[in-house]
DNA sequence: TTGACAAAACTAATATTATTAGTTTATAGT
DNA sequence: ACTATAAACTAATAATATTAGTTTTGTCAA
Protein backbone atom coordinates (compact mmCIF):
# COMPACT_ATOMS: atom_id res chain seq x y z
CA UNK A 1 0.00 0.00 0.00
CA UNK A 2 1.07 3.28 -1.00
CA UNK A 3 2.22 5.73 2.00
CA UNK A 4 -0.27 8.69 2.03
CA UNK A 5 -3.11 10.81 4.09
CA UNK A 6 -6.08 8.72 5.17
CA UNK A 7 -9.45 9.39 5.10
CA UNK A 8 -9.90 10.38 9.10
CA UNK A 9 -7.08 13.03 8.44
CA UNK A 10 -9.04 14.17 5.45
CA UNK A 11 -12.11 15.05 7.45
CA UNK A 12 -10.06 16.23 10.30
CA UNK A 13 -8.90 18.55 7.98
CA UNK A 14 -12.08 19.62 6.59
CA UNK A 15 -13.48 20.16 10.15
CA UNK A 16 -11.03 22.38 11.23
CA UNK A 17 -11.08 24.28 7.75
CA UNK A 18 -14.91 24.59 8.33
CA UNK A 19 -14.39 25.85 11.92
CA UNK A 20 -12.09 28.68 11.00
CA UNK A 21 -13.17 30.28 7.62
CA UNK A 22 -16.77 28.66 7.62
CA UNK A 23 -18.99 25.64 6.17
CA UNK A 24 -19.57 27.25 3.36
CA UNK A 25 -15.75 28.29 2.38
CA UNK A 26 -15.38 24.81 1.83
CA UNK A 27 -13.42 23.27 -1.08
CA UNK A 28 -11.91 20.44 -2.44
CA UNK A 29 -8.67 22.98 -2.79
CA UNK A 30 -8.52 24.10 0.44
CA UNK A 31 -8.49 20.31 1.50
CA UNK A 32 -6.13 19.45 -0.54
CA UNK A 33 -3.22 22.29 0.21
CA UNK A 34 -3.93 21.60 3.54
CA UNK A 35 -3.16 18.29 3.11
CA UNK A 36 -0.34 18.23 1.13
CA UNK A 37 -1.67 16.49 -2.00
CA UNK A 38 -3.48 17.45 -5.17
CA UNK A 39 -7.28 17.51 -5.32
CA UNK A 40 -8.06 14.91 -7.46
CA UNK A 41 -5.76 12.63 -4.85
CA UNK A 42 -8.75 13.12 -2.38
CA UNK A 43 -10.81 10.72 -4.12
CA UNK A 44 -9.20 8.07 -2.96
CA UNK A 45 -10.55 8.78 0.22
CA UNK A 46 -13.98 10.42 -0.39
CA UNK A 47 -16.74 10.38 -3.09
CA UNK A 48 -16.80 13.53 -3.15
CA UNK A 49 -17.42 17.08 -1.47
CA UNK A 50 -20.66 15.85 -0.56
CA UNK A 51 -19.64 12.98 1.06
CA UNK A 52 -16.67 15.38 3.31
CA UNK A 53 -19.65 17.57 4.58
CA UNK A 54 -21.76 14.48 5.35
CA UNK A 55 -18.47 13.16 7.41
CA UNK A 56 -18.70 16.13 8.95
CA UNK A 57 -21.95 15.83 10.03
CA UNK A 58 -21.49 12.34 11.49
CA UNK A 59 -18.67 13.51 13.23
CA UNK A 60 -20.40 16.30 14.83
CA UNK A 61 -23.62 14.12 15.45
CA UNK A 62 -21.64 11.55 17.28
CA UNK A 63 -19.52 14.62 18.92
CA UNK A 64 -22.42 16.19 20.51
CA UNK A 65 -24.02 12.76 21.62
CA UNK A 66 -20.30 12.05 23.27
CA UNK A 67 -20.70 15.57 25.51
CA UNK A 68 -23.78 15.53 26.31
CA UNK A 69 -24.05 12.24 27.57
CA UNK A 70 -20.62 13.02 29.44
CA UNK A 71 -22.59 16.27 30.94
CA UNK A 72 -25.58 14.14 31.83
CA UNK A 73 -23.59 11.35 33.87
CA UNK A 74 -24.26 11.67 37.33
CA UNK A 75 -26.97 14.15 37.10
CA UNK A 76 -30.85 14.67 37.02
CA UNK A 77 -33.91 17.22 37.47
CA UNK A 78 -32.94 20.72 36.46
CA UNK A 79 -29.38 20.11 37.08
CA UNK A 80 -29.19 17.52 34.47
CA UNK A 81 -31.04 19.95 31.81
CA UNK A 82 -28.47 22.74 32.59
CA UNK A 83 -25.62 20.31 32.16
CA UNK A 84 -26.53 19.01 29.24
CA UNK A 85 -27.32 22.65 27.44
CA UNK A 86 -24.28 24.19 28.47
CA UNK A 87 -22.59 21.34 26.49
CA UNK A 88 -24.30 21.54 23.76
CA UNK A 89 -24.37 24.90 23.59
CA UNK A 90 -20.25 24.79 24.37
CA UNK A 91 -20.27 22.18 21.49
CA UNK A 92 -21.63 24.36 18.99
CA UNK A 93 -19.99 27.81 19.92
CA UNK A 94 -16.37 25.93 19.67
CA UNK A 95 -17.28 23.48 16.78
CA UNK A 96 -19.68 26.51 14.26
CA UNK A 97 -18.53 25.17 11.28
CA UNK A 98 -19.12 21.06 11.47
CA UNK A 99 -22.26 21.90 14.06
CA UNK A 100 -23.81 23.25 10.75
CA UNK A 101 -22.82 20.56 8.37
CA UNK A 102 -24.75 18.74 11.00
CA UNK A 103 -28.24 20.58 10.27
CA UNK A 104 -27.74 20.57 6.63
CA UNK A 105 -30.49 18.57 5.68
CA UNK A 106 -30.97 15.07 3.37
CA UNK A 107 -28.12 13.10 5.36
CA UNK A 108 -29.20 9.16 4.71
CA UNK A 109 -25.61 7.92 6.89
CA UNK A 110 -27.05 5.77 9.39
CA UNK A 111 -24.39 6.88 11.75
CA UNK A 112 -25.90 10.43 11.48
CA UNK A 113 -29.08 8.56 12.04
CA UNK A 114 -28.05 6.57 14.97
CA UNK A 115 -26.39 9.34 16.90
CA UNK A 116 -29.24 11.61 16.60
CA UNK A 117 -31.46 9.25 17.79
CA UNK A 118 -29.78 8.49 20.56
CA UNK A 119 -29.25 11.86 21.89
CA UNK A 120 -33.28 11.88 21.40
CA UNK A 121 -33.29 9.07 23.78
CA UNK A 122 -30.57 11.22 26.26
CA UNK A 123 -32.79 14.23 26.50
CA UNK A 124 -36.39 11.89 26.94
CA UNK A 125 -34.36 9.85 29.72
CA UNK A 126 -33.02 13.35 31.06
CA UNK A 127 -37.13 14.21 30.98
CA UNK A 128 -38.65 11.45 32.55
CA UNK A 129 -38.47 12.01 36.14
CA UNK A 130 -40.78 14.74 35.07
CA UNK A 131 -43.31 12.69 34.09
CA UNK A 132 -45.09 14.55 31.27
CA UNK A 133 -48.06 13.31 29.37
CA UNK A 134 -46.77 11.83 25.65
CA UNK A 135 -47.98 15.50 24.62
CA UNK A 136 -46.29 17.63 26.49
CA UNK A 137 -43.26 15.19 26.79
CA UNK A 138 -43.04 16.09 22.48
CA UNK A 139 -43.89 19.68 23.62
CA UNK A 140 -40.28 19.63 26.07
CA UNK A 141 -38.59 18.23 23.77
CA UNK A 142 -39.19 20.39 21.16
CA UNK A 143 -38.67 23.39 23.25
CA UNK A 144 -35.22 22.05 25.09
CA UNK A 145 -34.05 21.40 21.09
CA UNK A 146 -35.21 25.07 19.86
CA UNK A 147 -33.84 27.02 22.48
CA UNK A 148 -30.06 25.27 22.58
CA UNK A 149 -30.21 25.44 18.81
CA UNK A 150 -31.50 29.33 18.32
CA UNK A 151 -29.42 30.76 21.03
CA UNK A 152 -26.30 29.03 19.96
CA UNK A 153 -27.17 29.60 15.84
CA UNK A 154 -27.70 32.83 16.70
CA UNK A 155 -24.94 33.03 19.22
CA UNK A 156 -22.11 31.91 16.11
CA UNK A 157 -23.20 33.83 13.36
CA UNK A 158 -22.54 36.93 15.45
CA UNK A 159 -26.46 37.67 15.55
CA UNK A 160 -26.68 38.80 19.30
CA UNK A 161 -24.87 42.44 19.19
CA UNK A 162 -22.41 42.42 22.54
CA UNK A 163 -21.29 39.41 23.49
CA UNK A 164 -21.63 40.46 27.27
CA UNK A 165 -23.48 38.52 29.46
CA UNK A 166 -24.08 35.52 26.83
CA UNK A 167 -23.91 33.32 29.65
CA UNK A 168 -26.17 34.81 31.65
CA UNK A 169 -28.92 35.02 29.02
CA UNK A 170 -28.28 31.75 27.69
CA UNK A 171 -28.68 31.00 32.12
CA UNK A 172 -31.98 32.52 32.46
CA UNK A 173 -33.48 31.55 29.45
CA UNK A 174 -32.18 27.76 30.73
CA UNK A 175 -33.86 28.52 34.19
CA UNK A 176 -37.01 29.46 32.63
CA UNK A 177 -37.91 26.70 30.77
CA UNK A 178 -36.44 24.39 33.36
CA UNK A 179 -39.01 26.37 35.77
CA UNK A 180 -41.57 25.70 33.17
CA UNK A 181 -41.76 22.47 32.58
CA UNK A 182 -41.43 21.93 36.69
CA UNK A 183 -45.16 23.47 36.64
CA UNK A 184 -46.54 20.85 33.89
CA UNK A 185 -44.89 17.96 35.47
CA UNK A 186 -47.42 16.20 38.10
CA UNK A 187 -44.77 14.79 40.11
CA UNK A 188 -41.56 17.48 39.77
CA UNK A 189 -39.52 14.47 41.16
CA UNK A 190 -37.12 15.22 44.41
CA UNK A 191 -34.70 12.02 44.14
CA UNK B 1 -33.43 52.63 -21.63
CA UNK B 2 -33.67 49.34 -23.66
CA UNK B 3 -36.17 47.12 -22.79
CA UNK B 4 -35.39 44.35 -20.55
CA UNK B 5 -35.54 42.76 -17.07
CA UNK B 6 -35.28 44.96 -13.85
CA UNK B 7 -33.35 44.69 -10.38
CA UNK B 8 -36.66 43.84 -8.99
CA UNK B 9 -37.77 41.09 -11.57
CA UNK B 10 -34.09 39.18 -10.50
CA UNK B 11 -34.60 39.25 -6.97
CA UNK B 12 -38.17 38.24 -6.90
CA UNK B 13 -37.18 35.62 -8.72
CA UNK B 14 -33.97 34.44 -6.88
CA UNK B 15 -36.65 34.82 -4.18
CA UNK B 16 -38.81 32.34 -5.50
CA UNK B 17 -35.65 29.67 -6.35
CA UNK B 18 -34.59 29.86 -2.91
CA UNK B 19 -37.64 29.45 -1.17
CA UNK B 20 -38.45 26.24 -3.40
CA UNK B 21 -34.60 24.92 -4.19
CA UNK B 22 -32.94 26.04 -1.28
CA UNK B 23 -30.47 28.59 -0.61
CA UNK B 24 -27.36 26.61 -0.92
CA UNK B 25 -28.74 26.27 -4.73
CA UNK B 26 -29.36 29.64 -6.07
CA UNK B 27 -27.12 30.19 -9.14
CA UNK B 28 -27.25 33.16 -11.38
CA UNK B 29 -27.59 30.34 -14.04
CA UNK B 30 -30.95 29.68 -13.03
CA UNK B 31 -32.01 33.27 -12.28
CA UNK B 32 -30.80 34.06 -16.20
CA UNK B 33 -33.21 30.81 -16.97
CA UNK B 34 -36.01 32.02 -15.34
CA UNK B 35 -36.05 35.49 -16.32
CA UNK B 36 -35.53 34.33 -19.81
CA UNK B 37 -32.02 36.08 -20.40
CA UNK B 38 -27.92 35.20 -20.13
CA UNK B 39 -26.24 35.23 -16.95
CA UNK B 40 -23.54 38.12 -18.18
CA UNK B 41 -26.95 40.48 -18.85
CA UNK B 42 -27.87 39.80 -15.20
CA UNK B 43 -24.61 42.23 -14.07
CA UNK B 44 -26.66 45.15 -15.55
CA UNK B 45 -29.03 44.82 -12.60
CA UNK B 46 -26.71 43.21 -9.36
CA UNK B 47 -22.87 43.90 -9.24
CA UNK B 48 -22.83 39.38 -8.48
CA UNK B 49 -24.47 36.69 -6.79
CA UNK B 50 -23.73 38.19 -2.90
CA UNK B 51 -25.39 41.30 -4.35
CA UNK B 52 -28.22 39.00 -4.90
CA UNK B 53 -27.77 37.00 -1.60
CA UNK B 54 -27.54 40.58 0.43
CA UNK B 55 -30.85 41.81 -1.49
CA UNK B 56 -32.51 38.79 -0.52
CA UNK B 57 -31.53 39.06 2.99
CA UNK B 58 -32.86 42.56 2.81
CA UNK B 59 -36.23 42.02 1.48
CA UNK B 60 -36.38 39.46 4.25
CA UNK B 61 -35.48 41.45 6.65
CA UNK B 62 -38.16 44.19 5.75
CA UNK B 63 -40.53 41.64 5.47
CA UNK B 64 -40.41 39.94 8.81
CA UNK B 65 -40.75 43.67 10.02
CA UNK B 66 -43.70 44.32 8.01
CA UNK B 67 -45.43 40.67 9.56
CA UNK B 68 -44.41 41.57 12.77
CA UNK B 69 -45.81 44.85 13.15
CA UNK B 70 -48.99 43.90 11.78
CA UNK B 71 -49.29 41.11 14.32
CA UNK B 72 -47.89 43.41 17.28
CA UNK B 73 -50.60 46.59 16.37
CA UNK B 74 -53.76 46.92 18.81
CA UNK B 75 -52.10 44.32 20.70
CA UNK B 76 -50.38 43.95 24.75
CA UNK B 77 -48.97 41.82 27.03
CA UNK B 78 -48.55 38.16 26.52
CA UNK B 79 -50.95 38.26 23.62
CA UNK B 80 -48.66 40.37 21.50
CA UNK B 81 -45.90 38.53 22.21
CA UNK B 82 -47.91 35.38 20.95
CA UNK B 83 -48.95 36.88 17.69
CA UNK B 84 -45.71 38.06 16.46
CA UNK B 85 -43.87 35.07 17.64
CA UNK B 86 -46.94 33.52 15.35
CA UNK B 87 -46.33 35.40 12.35
CA UNK B 88 -42.46 35.28 12.73
CA UNK B 89 -42.07 31.75 12.80
CA UNK B 90 -45.27 31.78 10.02
CA UNK B 91 -43.09 34.19 7.46
CA UNK B 92 -39.75 31.50 8.16
CA UNK B 93 -42.11 28.47 7.39
CA UNK B 94 -43.81 29.81 4.30
CA UNK B 95 -39.62 31.80 2.95
CA UNK B 96 -37.14 29.32 4.06
CA UNK B 97 -34.30 30.71 1.73
CA UNK B 98 -35.26 33.88 2.32
CA UNK B 99 -34.98 33.49 5.91
CA UNK B 100 -31.96 31.57 5.61
CA UNK B 101 -29.99 34.64 3.63
CA UNK B 102 -31.30 36.77 6.46
CA UNK B 103 -28.80 34.84 8.32
CA UNK B 104 -25.75 34.96 6.73
CA UNK B 105 -23.36 36.90 7.97
CA UNK B 106 -21.24 40.18 6.49
CA UNK B 107 -24.78 41.79 5.45
CA UNK B 108 -23.35 45.49 5.58
CA UNK B 109 -26.50 46.73 3.38
CA UNK B 110 -27.76 49.23 5.66
CA UNK B 111 -31.45 48.69 4.80
CA UNK B 112 -30.70 45.37 6.64
CA UNK B 113 -29.36 46.85 9.66
CA UNK B 114 -32.12 49.24 9.64
CA UNK B 115 -34.53 46.39 9.34
CA UNK B 116 -33.35 44.27 12.25
CA UNK B 117 -32.82 47.58 14.27
CA UNK B 118 -36.32 48.89 14.01
CA UNK B 119 -37.18 44.81 14.83
CA UNK B 120 -35.48 44.70 17.91
CA UNK B 121 -37.50 47.98 19.33
CA UNK B 122 -40.91 46.52 18.19
CA UNK B 123 -39.66 43.58 20.90
CA UNK B 124 -38.38 46.28 23.06
CA UNK B 125 -41.61 48.01 22.87
CA UNK B 126 -44.01 44.58 23.10
CA UNK B 127 -41.63 43.86 26.51
CA UNK B 128 -41.84 47.64 28.14
CA UNK B 129 -45.47 46.34 30.13
CA UNK B 130 -43.28 43.89 32.06
CA UNK B 131 -41.07 46.88 33.17
CA UNK B 132 -37.78 44.55 33.47
CA UNK B 133 -34.37 45.50 34.61
CA UNK B 134 -31.89 46.08 31.81
CA UNK B 135 -29.97 43.38 32.44
CA UNK B 136 -33.31 40.99 32.21
CA UNK B 137 -34.76 43.04 28.97
CA UNK B 138 -31.63 41.69 26.96
CA UNK B 139 -31.83 38.28 28.47
CA UNK B 140 -35.57 38.45 27.18
CA UNK B 141 -35.13 39.79 23.95
CA UNK B 142 -32.75 37.34 23.39
CA UNK B 143 -34.48 34.31 24.51
CA UNK B 144 -37.31 35.49 22.94
CA UNK B 145 -35.15 35.61 19.29
CA UNK B 146 -33.76 32.26 20.31
CA UNK B 147 -37.05 30.72 20.64
CA UNK B 148 -38.68 31.31 17.67
CA UNK B 149 -35.46 31.06 15.23
CA UNK B 150 -34.60 27.80 16.48
CA UNK B 151 -37.79 26.59 16.70
CA UNK B 152 -38.56 27.49 13.30
CA UNK B 153 -35.13 26.52 11.70
CA UNK B 154 -35.47 22.94 13.12
CA UNK B 155 -39.14 23.28 11.84
CA UNK B 156 -38.13 24.12 7.70
CA UNK B 157 -34.80 21.84 7.82
CA UNK B 158 -37.17 18.98 8.41
CA UNK B 159 -35.69 18.60 11.94
CA UNK B 160 -38.82 17.94 13.65
CA UNK B 161 -39.60 13.97 13.25
CA UNK B 162 -43.26 14.27 12.64
CA UNK B 163 -44.76 17.76 11.09
CA UNK B 164 -48.02 16.74 13.83
CA UNK B 165 -48.85 19.10 16.92
CA UNK B 166 -46.43 21.82 15.45
CA UNK B 167 -48.37 24.24 16.26
CA UNK B 168 -49.08 23.15 19.75
CA UNK B 169 -45.65 22.37 20.37
CA UNK B 170 -44.78 25.99 19.35
CA UNK B 171 -47.46 27.08 21.51
CA UNK B 172 -46.89 25.90 24.26
CA UNK B 173 -43.19 27.06 24.15
CA UNK B 174 -44.12 30.36 23.71
CA UNK B 175 -46.80 30.16 26.73
CA UNK B 176 -44.29 28.70 29.06
CA UNK B 177 -41.44 31.69 27.96
CA UNK B 178 -44.20 34.34 28.51
CA UNK B 179 -44.91 33.04 31.92
CA UNK B 180 -41.65 33.00 32.96
CA UNK B 181 -40.87 36.96 32.17
CA UNK B 182 -43.91 37.52 33.89
CA UNK B 183 -42.98 36.09 36.57
CA UNK B 184 -40.10 37.95 36.43
CA UNK B 185 -41.47 41.35 36.48
CA UNK B 186 -42.03 43.59 39.65
CA UNK B 187 -45.37 44.67 38.33
CA UNK B 188 -46.52 42.82 35.00
CA UNK B 189 -48.57 45.57 33.85
CA UNK B 190 -52.97 45.43 33.14
CA UNK B 191 -53.96 47.54 31.12
C1' DT C 1 16.22 -10.00 -2.98
C1' DT C 2 13.09 -9.42 -6.29
C1' DG C 3 8.94 -9.00 -8.63
C1' DA C 4 3.98 -8.53 -8.80
C1' DC C 5 -0.10 -6.50 -6.87
C1' DA C 6 -2.68 -2.81 -5.07
C1' DA C 7 -3.43 1.51 -3.20
C1' DA C 8 -2.80 6.09 -3.80
C1' DA C 9 -0.50 9.55 -5.80
C1' DC C 10 -0.20 12.19 -10.22
C1' DT C 11 -1.46 14.72 -14.94
C1' DA C 12 -4.88 15.86 -18.17
C1' DA C 13 -9.36 16.87 -19.52
C1' DT C 14 -14.45 18.24 -18.95
C1' DA C 15 -18.47 20.58 -17.08
C1' DT C 16 -20.35 24.21 -14.25
C1' DT C 17 -20.19 28.50 -12.08
C1' DA C 18 -19.02 33.44 -11.39
C1' DT C 19 -17.03 37.21 -13.44
C1' DT C 20 -15.06 40.71 -16.85
C1' DA C 21 -14.39 42.83 -21.41
C1' DG C 22 -15.96 44.29 -25.44
C1' DT C 23 -19.77 44.56 -28.90
C1' DT C 24 -24.40 44.97 -30.65
C1' DT C 25 -29.21 46.17 -30.18
C1' DA C 26 -33.06 48.77 -29.21
C1' DT C 27 -35.65 52.36 -27.05
C1' DA C 28 -36.57 57.10 -25.17
C1' DG C 29 -36.15 61.70 -25.79
C1' DT C 30 -34.85 65.41 -28.70
C1' DA D 1 -35.12 60.57 -37.93
C1' DC D 2 -31.02 60.93 -34.85
C1' DT D 3 -28.49 60.17 -30.94
C1' DA D 4 -27.33 58.85 -26.41
C1' DT D 5 -27.61 55.13 -23.43
C1' DA D 6 -29.21 51.24 -21.01
C1' DA D 7 -29.29 46.62 -21.46
C1' DA D 8 -28.90 42.84 -24.10
C1' DC D 9 -25.37 39.77 -26.35
C1' DT D 10 -20.81 36.86 -27.41
C1' DA D 11 -16.34 35.63 -25.99
C1' DA D 12 -12.95 34.81 -22.70
C1' DT D 13 -10.95 33.83 -17.91
C1' DA D 14 -10.56 31.86 -13.33
C1' DA D 15 -12.12 28.62 -9.88
C1' DT D 16 -14.57 24.66 -8.66
C1' DA D 17 -15.89 19.62 -8.75
C1' DT D 18 -15.37 15.57 -11.11
C1' DT D 19 -13.67 11.67 -14.21
C1' DA D 20 -10.25 9.07 -16.90
C1' DG D 21 -6.05 7.35 -17.42
C1' DT D 22 -1.13 6.94 -15.93
C1' DT D 23 2.66 6.63 -12.76
C1' DT D 24 4.55 5.93 -8.35
C1' DT D 25 5.35 3.38 -4.21
C1' DG D 26 4.92 0.43 -0.44
C1' DT D 27 3.76 -4.55 0.92
C1' DC D 28 4.01 -9.23 0.60
C1' DA D 29 4.97 -13.59 -1.38
C1' DA D 30 8.07 -16.32 -4.10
Amino acid sequence: MARGITRTQVIECAATLVNTHGFAALSLAQIASQTGVKVPSLYNHVTGIDDVRQALATRGAQAILAVVVHAAVGRAGGEAIMAVALAYRAYIVHNPGVYTATIQTNNLDPAFQHANAELLQVFTQILAPYHLSAQDLIHALRGLRSLVHGFATIEISGGFGMPVDLDASFAQMMQTFIEGISRLAPTPTES
